[in-house]
DNA sequence: TTGTATGCGTTATCAT
DNA sequence: ATGATAACGCATACAA
């Protein structure tokens, strides 16, 4: 059996009301020799308050849920670890879960972290939404979505990250050093990122009149092996030789295939990613990227929560994340 | 103010042990007609129980604490992976704490985890130890110790790799494709896994006959700036054409440093690493390593926490995890 | 300066 | 087949 505010009580020869004043810090009228004394025997019994008795009447748990879509996505492990940085600072635990892009889990860890009573939800959305369902849960807890587009009733806040100018700083900067014909290869399109990621890519096009072909995007998903298998599989037309990769994880599976093929990078062909994720720099050539500061936006979510839970809400509750271009290796002048 | 148990017995007309009893499934000797009323209502009203007052009661919080060094860090990032994916089979939630390596925090955390009632603890304990200060502190629930070595009471059970065997195959590898000099980039001796893959290369050279050489171990961090700068300072020796390196990530650093000298890798310097973690495929050449399945690792030390939370604590409370080695084409037969 | 008493939302025991 | 009630550990308003 723990010990209890009970036994501490007890011990100190005082009321259970006199140790909980001490415990937390509202002492002010109790006389020294009291204080030290309850400070003491709380030491000595090695006493731990239950913070699920306190939570019970304080209605706060200083506990939030994290919701991502999977950790082992370099994005989402930076963003983790900006999140959990901010709630530690602020007195808060993390609740981390992993959703795998399915709605139906997202949606079980949300109804648990509710019953758990978490003060408040970082939601980064499973890819497939669904609108008519999402708008029919009740979720009485503040949430900010992050980086993804979400229904859910209540949603109180969102951080997003300028994809629209980031692709468009991209891919002008290819257009910029030479390239006509650039190859985009999207991930999903489901999601607010990709669909911005191409508008972008669009727009730099129009922007320096060049016509756009539709055969030239491709759509896969956020990973190596999409980059890997369609340079593999596909014939680069002769005049494109410049790739804009909807992240770095095809950017490097793309590289990968072309450098087996022969090519040179960026004599042949001129690579852009996206992410800046932390293996860029380390592949060869380095990758010219597109950095989105993920720890930053990880942090940035959670500290706009817990204004929320704790109403030092400041005016505006939409965030919005600017990119930067990283020259690296793996782009050159078209020749 | 949230609907509570007492409104749903309100609404139903009933008591609230008949609706605590349908809730938890107790309810073999009510009636059908009951059963089903209550449950009506609850989804009606959207009724979702408060956990925080059933774990007072139940003395369970269905949630464990994992503690690591860092998420960022890639070993770590799969074995996080591991964790949850079994914790939410279980039915288990995860806190998940950083700790940066730093004691200080690490007891802060688990600290807080005792107050927030956690179920058990896994940890992956910081990198530099205080045994007596460790020695006197008094945890109260189950403690499992993954990978690295810790000393606080009550320790319950420990996940543990062969990183001495896996240290000794890829030395022994080596040798076997003629090399003699081998050249040991460690990281951190502060930890057992450091200390066992330095055994292990040790006794992989004695098997051979092949004389220790103390100025071929160098001694500094489990990362890619450590490999870098190691081997843009130092001059290899003229018979020296492999390296064994702690990590992965020194691994990387150190040929990128190389490459940069001129150096070919494999023809000239033959490189492994230590993890497998993700990037090792992708980068080029893709790495030789040791693999240690550092998912599984996660997921088995959260199923032997629970296992032990749940008294399924079956016989063997320590658990060795075998690793295995990776040829790809950063080592070559020396010339 | 200190203590008493109430209640937070549930589960569990024991009546009815 | 259903209900009344104590208890979990604590914070807080109010009394002394």
């Amino acid at each position: 059996m723990a010990v209890t505010i009970k036994d501490i009580a007890r011990i100190a020869n005082v009321s259970i009301a006199t140790v909980s004043k001490v415990i937390n810090g509202k002492d002010s009228d109790l006389s020294e020799k009291t204080i030290e004394n309850v400070k003491r025997i709380i030491e000595e019994e090695n006493y731990s308050p239950n913070s699920l008795a306190r939570s019970m009447i304080t209605k706060k748990t200083k506990t939030i849920g994290l919701i991502i879509p999977d950790v082992s996505n370099p994005f989402f492990t930076d963003l983790t670890r900006g999140a959990e940085d901010i709630a530690n600072k602020r007195g808060y635990s993390i609740f981390y879960c992993n959703t795998d892009d399915d709605l139906d889990k997202e949606i079980r860890y949300i109804n648990n972290l509710i019953e758990k009573q978490v003060d408040g939800i970082a939601l980064s959305g499973a890819i497939v939404r669904d609108k008519r369902r999402e708008r029919n849960i009740n979720i009485n807890v503040p949430i900010v979505s992050l980086d993804r587009e979400v229904y859910f009733k209540g949603i109180q806040g969102n951080i997003e990250v300028d994809n629209f100018n980031g692709a468009y700083e991209a891919v002008n900067y290819l257009i910029e050093i030479g390239h006509k014909s650039i190859l985009f290869l999207s991930g999903q399109l489901d999601i607010r990122p990709s669909k911005k990621r191409l508008e972008g890519y669009k727009k730099a096009l129009k922007d320096n009149d060049i016509p756009f072909d539709e055969d030239l995007v491709i759509v896969g998903e956020f990973s190596s092996d999409f980059g890997y298998k369609i340079m593999n599989e596909m014939q680069l037309k002769d005049d494109t030789k410049a790739i804009f990769c909807g992240n770095d994880l095809i950017a490097i599976g793309a590289m990968n295939a072309l450098k087996e093929k022969g090519k040179r990078i960026p004599g042949d062909v001129s690579i852009v990613g996206f992410d800046d994720i932390y293996i860029s720099s380390l592949v060869n050539p380095r990758l010219t990227t597109v950095m989105q500061p993920s720890y930053d936006i990880g942090y940035k979510a959670v500290e706009r929560l817990i204004d929320i839970i704790e109403k030092k809400d400041s005016a505006n509750k939409e965030v919005k994340i600017q990119t930067k271009l990283i020259i690296r290796e793996s782009t050159s002048k078209r020749a």
